[in-house]
DNA sequence: TCTGGGGTCCTAGGACCC
DNA sequence: TCTGGGGTCCTAGGACCC
């Protein structure tokens, strides 16, 4: 806690939906719903003209489209959101060395490690400008919260939405929250909101009246405390710029529920493959292999087995989720399956094997030269040092591409045509595919309908939503 | 046309060790 | 032989968040 509102929380608004309408100049001022299109798909983000008619996050895509049939609705576009979070979070690191992302649109900043602001003054003029810049780079707006706490902060913006900032003045916290709903901390979600209702405690004065043995009592030793805590205003939860993730995971619901055997079996591998894929991407490896069934009827179950060393070897995660599939019963069908790693490590167990062989080789007075490679903080990627299949890679790649794949044409993602430029496709079906032609910065543009194979016709990258701005990471960094 | 995907943290019981 | 406790690891599930 400190005395000074130099906690920063930033959340940009309906930042999904407000991208995809920067970036396509005829859904601006409209209704945009950014989610999963298929048939057991929700909603991920809803645009404020959206929410107007009741759509939020979660909820369930086809009664979104009950609620607003003429909304535009577009799968996500996580590497146009990426750019954008990027460009957001290089304006925040020009703040405070102390950033904590909490997700692509949400980050906390401590302005006091900074030396950006010492006061209510300075912390708010740094907030303003903050606002200005993000809009100046992004063409998007953000709200912003200025409290003594991380919990005060996010509180605060959440009131400043949408495009607004909010300081909330240490010494007021109490006051401030006393009156609210339970529901307003953190961590107090559905079920707990519900179990306190019960108890007769509805407010966060209540909570507080209450006494912490009470809500301990009621919540649990960690919860309650934490929960009266909260309820006092108190949080000195430092703004931890260094998380590293503890987990990987990739999971699908299937459109149709999985009745073949030997075909979840297939999933589950290729889900496990594409959960080392992102692993090895992230240069970790990780020790327990979690397998993860949801069924027919939405019971969902997880199977879990560790390993006796950390690995970023496929076959290993692959077998293992194997085995762990066949202690389920999936009778009845199977929605989504899953396939996580945890208990993540910067090294595999192969790795261990090496360093322990050249340290063996080192001591027995061999190879004393170069093998070092190891060290503590590297980040290097380098997958095991033995010799073999290495070059293995790229040339398959390379040939495909010349190849004539069959394109498909996403709705919502950009294209480029040879005579009328940039647009984003609209729809396709039966042989034809629709196309907006329009860009960021542009006015609202006119539509063409093209043969799904006109070669005039190419998939394109997002294009940045403030022309002439720089996505970071795009071009030279300057 | 009910209910996504990627995470974090906590609890609780059993095994195992001291 | 009985009694007791503490700590750590593993597994499974649940709440919560964006």
């Amino acid at each position: 806690m400190r005395t000074a509102p130099t906690i920063l929380h930033l959340d940009m608004d309906a930042f999904f939906a407000a991208a995809e309408q920067a970036a396509k100049p005829s859904l601006r001022g409209k209704a945009v719903v950014v989610g999963g299109l298929g048939p057991r798909g929700v909603v991920s983000t809803a645009s404020y003209e959206a929410r107007r008619f009741g759509v939020h996050s979660a909820m369930p895509m086809s009664q979104a489209r009950r609620l607003v049939p003429n909304a535009a609705y577009l799968v996500p576009r996580f590497a146009l959101y990426r750019a954008v979070s990027d460009q957001v979070m290089e304006l925040l690191g020009r703040l405070s060395p102390l950033v904590e992302p909490l997700s692509l649109d949400e980050a906390f900043v401590d302005l006091e490690a900074g030396g950006a602001a010492d006061g209510e003054a300075s912390a708010r003029a740094v907030g303003k400008r903050l606002r200005e810049d993000i809009r100046a780079v992004t063409g998007l707006t953000g709200s912003v919260g200025l409290a003594g706490s991380k919990m005060l902060a996010k509180i605060a913006s959440e009131q400043a939405k949408p495009d607004g900032l909010v300081l909330i003045v240490p010494g007021t916290e109490r006051e401030l929250l006393a009156p609210q709903p339970v529901r307003i901390l953190p961590g107090v979600g559905p079920a707990t909101g519900e179990h306190l209702r019960r108890a007769g405690i509805a407010t966060v004065a209540e909570l507080a009246e209450a006494g912490e043995d009470e809500l301990v009592r009621l919540l649990g030793k960690a919860h309650g405390a934490a929960l009266y805590r909260m309820a006092l205003g108190y949080d000195d939860r430092p703004v931890n710029a260094e998380r590293e993730s503890k987990s990987v995971s990739v999971e699908d619901t299937f459109d149709v529920d999985l009745h073949d055997r030997v075909r979840v079996r297939i999933e589950v591998e290729r889900l496990a493959e594409r959960c080392v894929e992102r692993l090895r991407a992230a240069g970790r490896s990780g020790r327990t292999v979690v397998l993860k069934v949801r069924r027919y009827d939405f019971s969902t179950l997880t199977r879990s087995e560790t390993l006796r060393g950390p690995t970023d070897d496929p076959a290993v995660v692959r077998e293992a989720a194997g085995r762990l599939l066949e202690a389920v019963d999936t009778t009845g069908g199977v929605r989504l399956l899953g396939v996580g790693v945890s208990g993540l490590a910067d090294f595999t167990q192969e790795d261990l094997f090496a360093q322990a062989a050249t340290a063996a080789a080192a001591a027995a007075g061999e190879g004393a030269g170069e093998g070092a490679a190891s060290g503590g903080g590297g980040g290097g990627g380098g997958p095991a040092a033995d010799g073999g299949e290495s070059a293995a890679e790229p040339e398959a790649v390379a040939g495909e591409t010349a190849a004539p794949v069959e394109r498909r044409w996403l709705a919502g993602h950009d294209v480029r045509h040879a005579e009328f430029g940039p647009g984003w496709v609209q729809g396709s079906g039966v042989g034809r595919v629709t196309v907006r032609f329009e860009e960021p910065g542009s006015a609202p543009g006119r539509v063409r309908t093209f043969r799904v194979d006109d070669p005039a016709l190419e998939p394109s990258e997002p294009l940045p939503l403030v022309p002439g701005a720089l996505i970071p990471g795009a071009a030279g960094s300057g």
